[in-house]
Parts: C-alpha cells; sequence; structure tokens
RNA sequence: GAGGGCGUAGCUCAGUCGGUAGAGCAACGGCCUUUUAAGCCGUGGGUCCUGGGUUCGAGUCCCAGCGCCCUCACCA
C-alpha cells in the first residue's frame, strides 16, 4: 500500500469528521469551463477586479489539476471536458460573505427518501460553513472532483478566476495523478488505464471526442440520404463477407458454434431482399489475426447498402462521408499524417488496378509467369506469405498488387476494376465478366474502404461460393452459405454497397500512428500473470 | 511467427568501469493574500519486471521467462 494512498485515505475520514461526503451526488447547474471563459471575456473584466453582478455569478465544476497554496489563499486549477478554468479561494473572502458560504447544496442522487448528502454547512451556523469550506479547501489533492458557486474576476496577474463562495468536494481520488506537466507518457499505461490517459492528457481525450463527432457526422449525412441504421447479429452460424479467420464461440442451451462476425455483409443485404432500401451498421467486427498499429483483434466498419445504386453511387458516398468529416470535424481537407500531407479534396482520382499494377511492379498483371517468379523470390526472402506454387494467379497478383503498389496510394485513391475471382460477392462487369464492379479506397498506404456493385444473381452467387481460390488457406470469402443463397432466390435489387474502416478513417484524420490510439480499450495481455 | 528495443519511487526520467539507489514533480511537516508546472525550508518513500547464473559484490554482465513498443510477415 502506497503512502500517498494512505494520506489520501485519512484526507477522506477528516472530510467525514468536518460532516462533509467526500462522494456527492447530484450536482446541477454548472457553467463548463470553456463557456465560463467566455463568459468571462464577454463581461471585460479588470485586472484584480471580482465582480459581483448576476451575469458574474456561477457554478464550476471539475477534476482538480492544479493545486497552488498561498497561505490564506488558494488557487485551483479545475479541468473538464471542454477545458481549464482557475478557481481561487480566499480564506478572508469567504468569511466576509460567510451567509452564502453556507455549503453547496448536493441533491441526493435519488429522491425516494434517501437523505440530502451532507453539505458543509449542514447543522452548522453560517460561520461554520465559511470554516469548513476553507477547511476542505484545504483538504483537497490533485485529481479530486470539486464543485465551486463563486463570482467571476480577474486577479493581478490577469488570469480569469471563479472566487468561490461556496465550495465543496464531489469525489475524492484517493490514488494520485499522474505528473502534472508529462502526463501519462507509457504507452503501456496508457492503454492498460486508459481513463487515466483520458483526464490527463487532453490530447487523447480529444481523439476520442474527434471520433464520435466524425461518426455523428456521417450519421447526418446518412440520415440526409435516407439511410436507416440497423443492427445485425455479431454471432453468426456461418460467417463470411469477408476473407479472416473468425473467432469461435459456443452457445451453450441451443448447443451450437457461433462465430463472432468478421463483416455484416450478408445480414446487410439480407435486409435488402426484405424492402429495407437504404440500410448502415457501425459494425464491430472480429478477425482473429495479427495484431499491429493498423490492425486490432475488434474493429469498427461503417457498412452501408443502398437499392437501386452501384458502385459509382458508393464512389460519391465515400467522398462525402469522408471529406465532410474532414472538413466538418477537422475543419480542413489537408492533414498531416506520417509525416505526409493527404488531401480529401474531392473528387479523388480513379486508377485501374492492372494500370497500377503495371506501373508498381513493372510489368502487366497478364505476365503471369513473371508473377509467379517475382512471388516466388518474396516468398523465398520472407517479404510474402503466399505461396505462389500452392496459390492461384489472382491471389499471386493481388499480393503483389499489396506489396508494391499499396504504399504508393498516399493521397485518397479509387482502385477500380478488380479481377473478379477475387471477389465472390461482386457483380461482373458486363463489358468483361473477369473484371469485378469493385473499388477499393485507399490513403495513406492503408485500405479504407471498399464497395461493390452487389452480386444479385443467386445462380453465380452459388458458384463463387463453390469455387475456393487456393492460396488463402482458409481465410476465404467463398464459404457456401445456403440461407444467404436462398435469400438471393428471393430477389436482391441491384444495389450499391460501400464499407469504411472506422479506426484507420480515424487515424487519419486525427493524426494517430497507431490504431490503439483510437480505440479506447485496445486488448491487452493480463498485465499480472502471477 | 522472425528480428530489434524498452521495463528503476505514484508519474517523468538519470544511474559512469560491476562497489551501500538518484533528480524533478507528487507526498508529508512548516511559512506565505494574487499564484500560473507558484515559491522557500525540512522529511519520508524502491520486489531496480520475474526467476536463475557469474562474481567477494549485480539496477549494471550472462541465461530463461513475462509484459509493452517498433520493423518485417500476416490481414483480398
Amino acid at each position: 500500500m502506497s503512502d500517498q494512498i494512505s494520506d489520501r485515505r485519512a484526507k477522506l475520514a477528516r472530510l467525514r469528521t468536518l460532516g462533509v461526503e467526500p462522494y456527492g451526488g447530484r450536482f446541477t447547474g454548472i457553467t463548463s469551463n470553456a463557456a465560463l471563459r467566455a463568459r468571462g471575456e464577454q463581461l471585460n473584466i479588470e485586472v484584480g477586479q471580482v465582480r459581483e453582478e448576476p451575469a458574474a455569478q456561477a457554478r464550476a465544476a471539475g477534476r482538480v489539476v492544479l493545486y497552488r497554496d498561498i497561505g490564506s489563499l488558494i488557487f485551483m486549477t479545475i479541468r473538464d471536458w471542454t477545458g481549464e478554468f482557475q478557481i481561487g479561494l480566499s480564506k478572508k473572502m469567504l468569511g466576509d460573505r460567510a451567509e452564502v458560504t453556507a455549503g453547496l447544496e448536493q441533491r441526493p442522487v435519488r429522491a425516494t427518501g434517501a437523505e440530502a448528502t451532507a453539505s458543509a454547512a449542514d447543522g452548522g451556523g453560517a460561520d461554520d460553513g465559511a470554516a469548513v469550506a476553507w477547511k476542505v479547501a484545504k483538504l483537497i489533492d490533485l485529481g479530486d472532483f470539486v464543485g465551486v458557486d463563486g463570482r467571476l474576476g480577474r486577479t493581478k496577474t490577469g488570469e480569469l478566476t471563479l472566487w468561490a463562495d461556496r465550495f465543496t468536494i464531489l469525489s475524492k481520488a484517493v490514488r494520485p495523478p499522474p505528473e502534472k506537466w508529462h502526463g501519462l507518457t507509457d504507452v503501456e499505461a496508457r492503454y492498460r488505464r486508459r481513463y487515466v490517459d483520458l483526464f490527463a492528457n487532453p490530447a487523447s481525450r480529444d481523439v476520442f471526442i474527434r471520433r464520435a463527432r466524425i461518426m455523428d457526422y456521417m450519421r447526418g449525412v446518412l440520415r440526409e440520404r435516407g439511410f436507416i441504421e440497423v443492427d445485425t447479429p455479431v454471432l453468426q452460424p456461418i460467417y463470411g463477407g469477408a476473407a479472416a479467420r473468425p473467432f469461435q464461440t459456443h452457445h451453450n442451451t441451443l448447443d451450437m458454434d457461433l462465430f463472432l462476425r468478421i463483416s455484416p455483409e450478408l445480414y446487410l443485404k439480407r435486409c435488402l431482399v426484405g424492402g429495407l432500401e437504404r440500410v448502415y451498421e457501425f459494425a464491430r467486427c472480429f478477425r482473429n489475426e495479427g495484431i499491429s498499429p493498423r490492425h486490432n483483434p475488434e474493429f469498427t466498419m461503417l457498412e452501408l447498402y443502398q437499392a437501386y445504386g452501384d458502385y459509382h453511387d458508393m464512389m460519391d458516398i465515400t467522398e462525402a462521408l469522408i471529406a465532410g468529416a474532414a472538413r466538418d470535424v477537422i475543419g480542413t481537407l489537408q492533414v498531416t499524417f506520417g509525416g505526409r500531407t493527404i488531401d480529401f479534396t474531392p473528387p479523388w482520382p480513379r486508377r485501374r488496378y492492372a494500370d497500377l499494377f503495371a506501373t508498381h511492379v513493372g510489368f502487366p498483371l497478364t505476365d503471369v509467369a513473371q508473377a509467379r517468379a517475382r512471388a516466388r523470390q518474396l516468398f523465398e526472402q520472407k517479404h510474402l506469405s503466399v505461396d505462389e506454387r500452392k496459390a492461384d494467379d489472382e491471389v499471386v497478383i493481388n499480393a503483389l498488387f499489396e506489396h508494391y503498389v499499396e504504399p504508393h496510394l498516399v493521397n485518397p485513391t479509387f482502385v477500380v476494376d478488380y479481377p473478379a475471382a477475387l471477389c465472390p460477392l461482386t457483380r461482373r462487369d458486363p463489358a468483361d465478366p473477369s473484371r469485378a464492379l469493385r473499388f477499393e479506397v485507399f490513403a495513406s498506404g492503408m485500405e479504407l474502404g471498399n464497395a461493390y456493385s452487389e452480386l444479385n444473381d443467386p445462380q453465380v452467387q452459388h458458384e463463387t461460393f463453390s469455387r475456393q481460390l487456393r492460396g488463402e488457406e482458409g481465410e476465404t470469402m467463398a464459404v457456401m452459405d445456403e440461407d444467404y443463397v436462398e435469400a438471393l432466390e428471393y430477389g436482391l435489387p441491384p444495389a450499391g454497397g460501400l464499407g469504411i474502416g472506422i479506426d484507420r478513417l480515424v487515424m487519419l484524420l486525427t493524426g494517430s500512428g497507431s490504431i490503439r490510439d483510437v480505440i479506447l480499450f485496445p486488448l491487452q495481455r493480463p498485465e499480472r500473470t502471477t
């Protein structure tokens, strides 16, 4: 047991002997720190002045992040999720205003006859209120939550300050916060105790606020375009819609093996069969694969489907969602990521898969012999895991595409005309059935999204499900799903579908180098193995 | 999975050639009515990730393990 924790527990007890409950309840009528600052500026307060008019009176609450005790004068910097603000307590001022210092009323959490939380002055006279408030302020530690009623003023050094007339503690932190200047920098600690990271590092907190705003923005765009948000199964008897190893689990009552979804695709398209013409889902997906700065075992994908549309409509929506989010949430279409500037200004270039291949690999993808030779070489140098001797042509070619082409796609780029064999859920190009009506969108060398003109011919679907590409070692989209084919037999309207990796998008838009920096609680091995 | 790096006080970090474990912040005691990472005086605080080994002696060297990070591979 650390000494600091014992010290703080001792203060907890002293607060209770003063009649103050250190874990308070409801506290209403708070003005946020950002709003206090705005109001303070508006009042044109002179240096050294404390204002008395009603507009200068306010209530604040927050976590104490700095504490400066000057004897008969205490300054605290409190932090809420809008920013920081200074509160000041003057022993003399509290005494002079004893009639208002009678403590802060705290309503009980429940109205069901529960006793009101003790306030600083309960059972005491006004004088006691001031004295108790002062004693409470002296017992404050960094990290405590406090509540203040006061008047806005400006100190001699010009700092906007809420001068306390009433003061109370709202929650005692018995563990000390990280160092006030550096915050919490240890990466492992930041992930394991994200709650500390969030309050100690405002930049971290802002990433998650922006993540939420990006998703809000996208919901707004989709709502305007007539989409509805749906929830489809995470637990699936057959996994599909992507190529990935799944997590497996078991339902006891049904005595049935289930998979955590690797994609929501096949269920969302069933919605279209049912006549829900525009649907989307922010789908948590699970893939039992490696962890890297760009891969987390669970991640969030926005997936959407639009009846009567095609993949060109999906390009339009992709630009609207991503460029719009950048503009709306980040305030710019040019973001810096990994030392490079990425320009999200639409329209984004469309590039053919075959052209990009020829440019960056150095020979046309029709030269299968050369592709195999190159892949063999990379495999032997352990730069590629695909063994061309065990893989079909398209798999070999795509491995080279990923290796050579993707790193070059820095600015947002739509890659089109994918080999149909790689796309078992995609409609074929009527002009050339070897190509699929699909695009993938890349930025900063990362795949950000994937879209199709959806395959709605049940017979073709049945065939592609039956054909398993070699070289994918069980990670194939072509898992036969009879129930899904049956759904198609009822009629899937022509449709465009799109998936966007939300975590990666948030990385790009917030300049976060690792996917773990945009996931609140990334998976970690247990800290204590004992 | 392979390679590399890191792990020391609550936090941020030093620790030389192998010789009794250090600083700042935080904490504790004291002073202070205008501080801004407040200041000044004083004090306490360690499973040096874990377990072995080498050595008279290990935070330091060696081995194994654990955790985290990075690179590569994987991830259509």
